[in-house]
This record gives C-alpha cells, structure tokens and sequence, in this order.
DNA sequence: CTTTAAACCATAAAATACCATAGAAAAACT
DNA sequence: AGTTTTTCTATGGTATTTTATGGTTTAAAG
C-alpha cells in the first residue's frame, strides 16, 4: 500500500473547552468501590497510618474524605466504613421498632462508638487510642477487606482468625466449592 | 467548565491510502462474557502476564478494567474473575443481616484474599508473590477456562490435575466414554 | 507559655504508564 | 485461491508517577 499527500480545503465544527476541568467525553477514572485484599501498614511515632491506596479510592469521591472506625463487636478487631454506608446503616436502624431494646444496644453501641476520621494530605489517619486498645495494635496493623466494609487487625491475631475461619469452613462444607 | 462549538475553515494536508490495503476496522467484535479455552503465557522479568485476548474480551466494557485473584481454596491454583461477579458476592452478603455469622467465615477469606489486578495499556497483569507461590508458579502459567470464572496454574500442576480428574471419572463411571 | 494536633516538606521503593517490536492472524484486492 | 498489507497479540525495556513513611514547621488549644 502506498500514501499519497493531498491538499484539502474544508469547513468544520470543533468543540473546544472553557474553563478548567477535565472534558465530560474524558474517559472518567475507574472505580472500584469494593474493600479487598490485605494490607499490613505501620504506625509511625505519632500514631499515624496510612490507610492503603485502594482503600482511599473505594471512598474517593465521597462527601466525607475518610473512614469511619468502631470497635468489633464480634472480634478483637476495629471495624470500618464510609461514612456514606454508614449512613445506610442509620437509615436501616430507622426500620426497626422504635420501642425494639435490641435497637437501643445497637444504637448505644455503634453510633456512641463510631469515630470519623479523616485523611491527612497523604491519606493517613490516627487511630484513636481505645481502638487500638481493644485491637491489641501496637506499632503493625493490617487492613483487612471485607466487600461493602474493612476490618483492622493486629497482624498474629488476624492470622490466627483467618487459620480458625478456614477450619470452620472446612469442617462445616468439607465439599465445598467456593470457586463455582 | 464548559464546550463551546466553533466554526472553523482550513487549509491542511491528508494522507489517503493509494492501493491495496485493510481500513481500519471498527467493527467490534462478537462479545463473549464465558471464559473459554486455554492458554500458556509467559511471564517477564517483573512479573508481568498477558491476561489471554479474549479473557479480556469477557470482561470488556465492565466499570474494572481487570481481573480480581485469589488462591483457590480446593486446589494448588489461582481462582480468577470478575469485579462484577466480586460485587455481586459482596451484595449477597448485605442480604443478610450485619451481625449474622452465618458466611462471617466465607467472607473473612474471600474479601481478604481477593486482588483486584487492573491490566496495563497491553492487557497484563502483575500477580502477586503469594498467589504465584501458592500455585507453583514461576515463569509460566495457563489461563483455564471455566465459564463464568477462570484458573490459573503451573502448566505441569494443571496436566497433572487434568490427568487425575481423568482417573477419577473412570473409576466412578466406568461405562463412561471419553474422547482422547 | 506549654502542649497537642494539624499542616507541610522530603524520599526510597514500588507500582504503573509509556515506548518498541516480532510474529501471527485477518482483511481486501487481485 | 493467493498475495499484500495492516492490525493485533504477546513480549521486552525504559521512564514517570504513586505510595508508604519519616521528619519539620505551623496552628490551635489548654
């Protein structure tokens, strides 16, 4: 095949931007909302963290530029969200009986223990001292992704949990298949 | 921000195709979302794999443009799918109650376990050391098929495997024919 | 003032975007 | 059907960006 140049001479429309911004047809940044994976961080002298990249991004584009954090109530662990779901979860206490007891510890507990926490400029957060307390988490944490939420752990204990769910597992489904 | 269309007139220069030749084809091509057939791929100095084109092709157009890893539960391999078929897992698990403990286990190792592996501008992937050590797998690796997800495997691990299952079929269904 | 928390640099390593190419496969013309 | 040309895929190497982490300075609070 060959080329050949030739002069043209036409009229055309071009759209051009104003402003600043990035163009609406930008093939906009893809988004991962899921929490997965692991990652084992460390607390510097100040108490600070980082929480993991991917992480950010699950919550980036929130009203809130952060996480919100309890204590477990199932586990020596801290428990973490966005602040959006956690918002869905208010909205969900809001089905319940108002006269339900059970909505009263729920309540008591979740909302009085949520902590917001914002990221610094380089998405790290200080974890208040309690949770860390009740997370036995001295100077290595791991974040741990759980789908719509995330976990903290002290690194030996969340590998002791994680040895324990899959002999749950394996003694509850000894067939199963989990990949299909 | 905002577009603003102009008018425009000009004068400009055209290279056009004198002769034989393949125009560029716009068609898309025939979308096929099942995992199907085989492939041994090679991975690089850094670790780097091509994700097969037309595993590629299964999860084209979805909001992730990859593929999500974990090690296989059952076998010496990496279990593959889709950041879709990710979410549709973790939306399951919001069916049920927060504090049911009832998949507390499955979700634990999943979610945890789970990488999301975005593929760069020529469609590979970096898998992680774990994973790779889990499957024994060191410079080469065969995608695997298996309909709405995929494996990955050492070539040896996976003939041998390949040819177990052969094994147990015969000696479960003797009458059983299969093609060779 | 003293203490505490937040904002502000700095950086090595890791992750990822970018560039290049040979061979295979596909399309279009003969 | 056969040939030419182009595109696509798998693969290799290099450059740039991001991330996690440390330290320092400024603002705020007691």
């Amino acid at each position: 095949m060959s080329l050949t140049t030739i002069k043209c001479r036409a009229t055309f429309f071009l759209e051009v931007q104003r402003g600043r911004g990035n163009p609406p047809n930008k093939e906009h940044k893809k988004v991962m909302s899921l929490f997965l994976s692991s990652y084992e961080n460390r607390l510097d002298t100040k108490g600070r963290i980082s929480v993991p990249a991917s992480f950010r991004a699950s919550v980036a584009g929130e009203d809130f530029a952060g996480v919100v954090l309890y204590r477990s109530f199932t586990n020596n662990c801290i428990e973490g969200f966005s602040m959006s779901r956690m918002e869905k979860m208010a909205a969900a206490t809001d089905k319940m009986g108002v006269f339900d007891s059970e909505l009263d510890d729920l309540t008591a507990l979740l909302f009085a223990d949520a902590r917001p926490l914002a990221f610094d400029v380089t998405g790290r957060i200080v974890i208040p001292s309690d949770l860390l307390a009740h997370a036995g988490i001295a100077d290595t944490a791991v974040f741990v992704g759980r789908g719509n939420s995330f976990q903290i752990w002290n690194p030996e204990s969340f590998r002791a949990a994680q040895e324990k769910s899959m002999q749950n597992l394996r003694a509850a489904r000894p067939n199963l298949r989990i990949a299909e």
